[in-house]
DNA sequence: CGGCCGGTTGAGTACAATCAATTCTGGTGG
DNA sequence: CCACCAGAATTGATTGTACTCAACCGGCCG
């Protein structure tokens, strides 16, 4: 269980200002069941379109479990992932009137959705609610500057090395002591994420294998078996 | 002159919820005021280092004028360049006690300095300074996801295209009619942000020159010749 | 003049994209 | 329980493009 049974809305994050390695509740008691009287909890089915670029913003949504990829729109071809949102994040915040990227669940999801004209009722009267969304910013802006580190790689290896680090970090964020690195998404969201192509995903897992740097239990766990190994990959330069 | 003469400290910018295109002042007179009191002028030659990752976290800067680029650290080959920082901008503010960056000068710059003690004081006492953080956060995530979404592309010339636009639009936010360009930086630190190699760069340029979508007045301005060229070079998938 | 810095050009190599099979997996219905 | 199916993932062969390393250019400054 990584996050304990929700006692309404939960926005967890490492703070930009207190460092520390585990995120926390950035909420109060009050606040989260003041919160809770205007959530309702919904759930999505792996694959849902949660809401499309340019719809009307109506909500935004708090994660309970299940991961969910937001996308920005390649004006011409197929969308790119810019992050992927995982329990105690917020979406569906983006701009005013219209939401600004499209969110796609990635995984069977439950999640409260918040009312926007609700939600900004409440902000407007706690002090404390502008902290969180602050600190929620910085979390997100660190996780946007980190993605365009990983796609500043050209080797597919090192995209992928580094995804997985990325991985293992929130793992441990979220407080789980597993060894070992779950990955929720499918092969074809990495890739949208990473900046590749499936085939060279693929590619890229299968190096990293063959030399014994990692090891798969299923498709969606393994362990890194030679941790220097992974490390010198990851921080290949270029 | 793209900014009006400094009455004091300008944080910019086109705000997260109030939708236009042109930028705004986020501080009315009397704050710019209070904080003009704690601030003093510095200025840095290009190529300056302004401060270093993991120094003491002394101040946090606001451009008056010239650029300034922000270093991720690759934690074995060189840094990276995360952002180009312009007028009316803040800088300087990330982590606690320690800048997780690296800043540098990449032409003249002045810049107010304001002591972040100082400045947290005042943003304890007033809340709409919390409003202008979060807008400026906004933006700045904004900007780290269209930096990801260049560095997606696999071929050169869509990232410069993309590069250019940006630049394009920065220009226009600022309120310059221009139609012509300006790019501040030198060819290396483009590479730097676009994730390629000086030689790939140059030769990105020339492609662009050699079909006639664009055409150099000098190093540091241009103009776009092939407006629907440049756009599908720019939008090419991949 | 000579050196340096920013930038361009050239030749060869490495690596990912592409397109096209083929295999693996998980789920469904008989 | 098994046969089947569709989607996910792997593999193969080829091509394109950026990297590497290196030589070269042009302006600027001492």
């Amino acid at each position: 269980m990584p996050i304990p049974a929700p006692a309404g809305p939960s926005v967890l994050a490492v703070g930009p200002w207190e460092p520390g390695n585990l995120r926390h509740q950035l909420l109060n008691d009050e606040e989260r069941s003041r919160i809770a009287e205007i959530a309702t909890v919904v759930r999505f089915r792996k694959g849902d379109l949660i809401y499309k670029r340019g719809d009307k913003t109506q909500a935004a949504f708090n994660i309970i479990s299940g991961v969910v990829a937001t996308y920005a729109p390649s004006s011409n071809g197929p969308d790119h992932i810019t992050a992927f949102v995982y329990p105690g994040d917020i979406f569906g915040l983006s701009g005013k009137g219209r939401y600004t990227n499209s969110a796609k669940a990635k995984t069977a999801v439950s999640a409260y959705r918040l009312p926007i004209g609700a939600l900004r009722r409440l902000m407007a009267q706690d002090a404390n609610l502008d902290l969180a969304v602050i600190s929620k910013l910085c979390e997100a802006l660190r996780e946007a500057q980190r993605h365009a580190f990983i796609l500043s790689k050209t080797r597919a290896a090192s995209r992928i090395a580094m995804f997985l680090e990325f991985q293992e970090r929130l793992q441990k964020e979220r407080g789980e002591p597993n060894s070992e690195i779950e990955i929720p998404m499918d092969r074809s969201a990495i890739a949208e994420y990473c900046g590749l192509t499936l085939s060279a995903v693929s590619r890229a897992f299968y190096e990293l294998i063959k030399n014994k740097t990692v090891a798969f239990r299923d498709r969606h766990h393994l362990n890194i078996i030679d941790r220097p190994e992974f490390e010198r990959i990851a921080n290949t330069t270029k």
